[in-house]
This record gives structure tokens, C-alpha cells and sequence, in this order.
DNA sequence: CATATTCTTTGAAACGTTTCCAAAATAGTT
DNA sequence: AACTATTTTGGAAACGTTTCAAAGAATATG
């Protein structure tokens, strides 16, 4: 591999005048930038990006942190989130937790290591301890306290919005279904937001959840089912949840939306092929992703940013469940 | 950021025995290994490995050049994928590239100047020609010429298995409906399986294929329903077409797979919770990113690969369209 | 105890860039 | 022509590691 030194051999200048060449720095002479550029194309030279991120004690990776790509929802992220890096040269560089604290862990401290210029992390365990000073990092849907900057959907409005459609499409006594998660998770507001709404509104509303993850899923909708079978509207936390209730309640003769009505939350369903096509509350994922990382890119600037929390208005998408 | 040098300087000892200690090479006595480890402690020393890559001519990072990752198909691939590499400590780099064959060069290129460990590939056009021979490759279901090693499902042994399977199911008339994509894709074995197993039984095959991409939709079923009001199987050169048509045709009042039976190829669907929940030829996600992993492995180690192309079997999945 | 042998440590070079200061070349002014 | 001011170039240091030859220390051998 021909390095910057044989090029300045080659076109007989110092590696410094090369370097400027190269970069568009400083001045240099069109006849020897000519020179430079002729030996540049003999050798077939590219310049060693490592070596210039290791000169520079910088470099232009952000890692993306999450549980599973496989994950409908982190895949169309992640797509977002490399694409809005590409557009100002970024790599992305993708790590799969699985949700697990030590892996989570391992990560952080593997991507020190390796210096990357940022973090978007979805995490399950409070990172902000483990996290360094020096590396900035974005979260999306997790609000710890201070170094970490959040992006996430309105889960709050979300919560009012599906209930308000709940009531719309006819319920009386619509249910919030979930699980509860790590106290930093902004997925509780969800619950917060629904359970507000229905005060105002002066509905009677069932909350059913338990501790994350569910490894028994038979257990947790038998229960609910037998519990309560008075109830005739489903806010499900996740679409996946609200799919996996429409199906076991279809095996009990429960119909949707005829008996109960359900929305869930993300918007995962890009394509109208499959059904039932679910009302959701939709993620507005793209901006999601672009905004992350453009806070990301203010932190690596090291700009200050104004606001802890930014939260990203959701929209209700009719489906076939209400 | 503390340096090796610090750390050295602290234990007292010269720098090269640091990186002894640290890499566990060389001998080092038991009492100056606690000197160091104790100064590496106090320092809150963590390895820069940027200096390390850049010292030793390599790194640990590979790419994964496809499409998108927003495709379910790309994204289980993608998990498996990293799953496999950071078994051996390796880190993924997530490139996207939409298909375009400007944008696939631009990463290639970029990929080059970033000295990255190896490649996998899942192009829509040759690079042969464009990759460099110092960056070994491996690519998911494009047969190139020599430099790249090609691992793919079983395609021709799945189309045969198709027709069979919808013979078996009682359809007389089956057709194959596909697209034609470029020559070095490993799925146009799809079709010609599906041909030769036809003729062997002695089965009246339809072939409906359009130049790929297939940017009206509309048009290429309607064209189908129209021409081919006979065919009672199908089979779809990819689960979404498989679902495109299945909704397209419930349109036209042909039920699946009461009128029509269909089969699709992917297996993309891992939750039972949308209908219809299709027949369909799995590819062995898992076992081809692991075994295009491994075999990047050999050829990062200079091994000699034996075969061209690893065909990895396939199986029939039965879903409620046949 | 002297010497040979083995084990451990040192110190410097090298990897490919960028950047900065000084030197050289050129241009501009009297 | 002699200066000065400006533009362009050269050369070396620095970034944080690894590695290797050589020196130094410890241990074994007779």
C-alpha cells in the first residue's frame, strides 16, 4: 500500500505539501498540486483513514446500541439513523445488547476502547454511570438524568390519544396493558398519559401489568382474560403485544374490533399485507432518528444543548381494530 | 485520556513492558505485573485501540454492505451477523445502500480508506472489479467470478421443492412469479429448480417474470390476473410478493389457498400474530450468516477456501396458504 | 565463586498522518 | 537593485501503540 510518503517521493515534494493536497489546506502551487496529483493517481493511492483518526484522536463513528436489530422498530431506526449519518460522512458501527445488562456494559466499555465520536443507546439498564464524560451519547426512549440527552415519542400524548380513540371507536371500559420496565424507560408515560385522559374524561379504566420481561406469556393473557372479561377496549404498549392479544382473544371467541377494540403502539406495519392491520399510535420513527442524531452531532461539537428531553408528536393511524 | 506512557512512568517501568502486561506476551515478573496493574487502576488507563489498529496495520471491524436493513429479511441476517462476529471479538459496520450502484461503490471505496477487517456483501451489482484484492469479501446470494465467495440458500433445490409442495397440494397449474434481477443473483436458481421439477413431473408450468425493480405494482398483477386466470398455485420469488399478491387477489375474489395455493421463499415471519401466515421455502438465516462470517474468518487468516459457492439447505414451512 | 544459562526489562524505532515553524521562493515597492 | 511582504514549501515532532535487539538481573551449574 503506497503510503503519503512515496507520493511525496514520487512527485518529489515533502509528505507536508501532500497532506495540504490532499485536505485542500493551506496554500500550494497549481503546477505542484498537479504533481502531487499525478503521483497520486500512478501509485493509486488512498489516504489511510486510520491513520488520520488515530493523528487526530478522533473519528467519525457512532455506535448505535440496542437490543435487536431484528427488532422491526430498531431496524427501521437503525435505517433512519445511518442514513442521516452518511449525509455528513459518519459510520455507523451497530451492536446488538440483547437487552442484557452485562453486554450492555461490555459494549460501552468496548467502544471506548475504540474511541467513537458518539452513542445512541436503547438501553435497559441505567448506563449514565458507566458511560465516560468524554464520549457523547444520545438516548432514544430512556431518560436518565444528566449526561444523556433523550429523544423520544410523545409517549404521554400517545397515552390521552389512544385513549380518546379507544372511547371514540365505542368502548366503555377500556384497559392499558403492558409491563413495567426500568423506572428510566419514558414508555411509562404511555400508561400515565392513558390513565390521565381517562379521569379527565371520566371513564373507568383497567390497568393491567406486570414485571419485564414476560416469560410466560400464556400466564399473562390467560389472567387477564379471566380477570377481565368486562373489558371492551385494549391499549396495548406494543403493537407486538396488541397482535399477540388480538390472537389468543380470537382462540377464546373474543372478536376485534366487534368486542373489544385495541390500538397498539409504534407503527411497525409498513406493509398492508398482513392482518389484522392494527390501529396504533404511531413512532414517528424517521424524525426520531434524524433528530437523535443531529443533537448527537451538537454534543460532539460541543454545543450546548438546551433541552434534556425532546419529545416527537405521535399521530393515531386507523387500522382494522377500532 | 491516560497513555501507556503514563502508566509506564507511574510503575516505574519502560512502556514496552506495559504493553506486556497488557497483552499478557512476554515475560513479566509477578511483582511487576502488580506495579503496572496498580498504576493502570490509579490512571483509570483503558487501551486506545485506534493506536493499536493503526500500529498493527489492522483492524477487528467488518462491513456489512446490503440494501437496506429495513428489509426483515436484511435485519435477522444483519443480527446473526453481529451475533457471529462478536463471538471472536469483532465489531460490525452498518452500510446501506438503498441498492444504488453509485451509493455501493461510494461504500466500498470508503470502506477501503477505513482498512476494514473484511466485507459482506449483498449488492445489486458487480464489484468484482471494484473491490480492492487486500479486503477479503464474502457475499449473501450474489455469484460474482472469482475473488468473491458467495454463501446462499439452497435456491434451486427450494424452487423444486415449491413446485412439489404445490403439486402435493393440488394445484395443476402452478406458476412461478418472480422478477428478473441481475445476473450474478443467486435467485434466479429459484426459477430454473422450479422449472426442471416441473418437467420432470410432467407439470404445465406458468413463468411470469418482469425486470426488476418492479416499480408499478399495479400494474404487474393486474397484467398477471388478466393473462393467467387458470394458475391455481403460485409461487413467489419472496414472501412479500407472496403477500402482495395474496392481497391483491382477495381484491379480485380468488381466495388463498382455497382458489389459489401460494408459497413464498424467506421465511421472514417469526411471529404467528398476522395473517395470512404464509407457506413458504425458509432460508436458514442463521446458518448462512454464521457460515458467511466463518468463512470471512478463513479468508482474514489467508486460508484457502475450497468452494466457490456454499449452498445451504432449505426447508418447506407450511403456513395457511396451501 | 566464577561462569553459563535463562528470565526479565529497557529503550528506540516504526506505523501514516497532520500541523507548525522556519526556510525558501516569489511578488511587490521603492 | 535592494528591500519588504507575501506565498509556498520543507522538515520534524507528535499521536499511542507494538516489537525487537540488546542490556541487565536472577538463577543454575560445576
Amino acid at each position: 500500500m503506497a503510503s503519503i510518503k512515496d507520493v511525496a517521493n514520487l512527485a518529489g515534494v515533502a509528505v507536508g505539501t501532500v497532506s495540504r493536497v490532499i485536505n485542500n489546506s493551506g496554500a500550494v502551487k497549481p503546477i505542484t498540486r498537479r504533481k502531487v496529483e499525478e503521483a497520486i493517481q500512478k501509485l493509486n493511492y488512498i489516504p489511510n483513514e486510520v491513520a488520520r483518526n488515530f493523528k487526530m484522536q478522533k473519528s467519525k463513528m457512532v455506535a448505535l446500541l440496542l437490543p435487536s436489530i431484528w427488532n422491526p422498530f430498531f431496524s427501521e431506526l437503525a435505517y433512519y439513523i445511518e442514513d442521516e449519518l452518511d449525509r455528513e460522512g459518519f459510520k455507523l458501527m451497530l451492536c446488538n445488547s440483547g437487552g442484557k445488562p452485562e453486554k450492555e456494559l461490555y459494549y460501552l466499555d468496548m467502544l471506548r476502547q475504540n474511541k467513537v465520536a458518539g452513542i445512541v443507546g436503547i438501553t435497559y439498564n441505567d448506563i449514565e454511570n458507566n458511560v465516560s464524560n468524554d464520549i457523547p451519547i444520545v438516548s432514544i426512549d430512556r431518560h436518565f438524568n444528566k449526561k444523556i440527552t433523550c429523544v423520544t415519542s410523545d409517549n404521554y400524548e400517545g397515552g390521552r390519544l389512544a385513549l380518546r380513540e379507544l372511547v371514540k371507536a365505542g368502548s366503555r371500559k377500556p384497559a392499558f396493558m403492558g409491563s413495567v420496565t426500568s423506572v428510566f424507560s419514558e414508555t411509562m408515560n404511555r400508561r400515565k398519559g392513558f390513565v390521565h385522559e381517562a379521569q379527565t374524561l371520566g371513564v373507568d379504566v383497567v390497568i393491567y401489568e406486570k414485571p419485564d420481561p414476560i416469560v410466560d406469556e400464556d400466564a399473562y393473557f390467560n389472567e387477564f382474560l379471566s380477570e377481565h372479561g368486562d373489558v371492551d377496549g385494549i391499549f396495548a404498549i406494543t403493537d407486538m403485544l396488541a397482535a399477540s392479544y388480538i390472537e389468543r382473544a380470537r382462540k377464546h371467541g373474543i372478536r376485534v374490533p366487534e368486542d373489544v377494540k385495541v390500538i397498539g403502539y409504534d407503527g411497525i406495519q409498513d406493509h398492508p399485507y398482513f392482518h389484522p392491520i392494527l390501529s396504533t399510535i404511531r413512532q414517528p420513527v424517521e424524525e426520531m432518528a434524524r433528530m437523535a442524531i443531529r443533537l448527537l452531532y451538537n454534543k460532539i461539537e460541543g454545543k450546548p444543548l438546551e433541552q434534556q428531553v425532546h419529545r416527537i408528536p405521535v399521530i393515531f393511524k386507523q387500522g382494522e381494530t377500532t
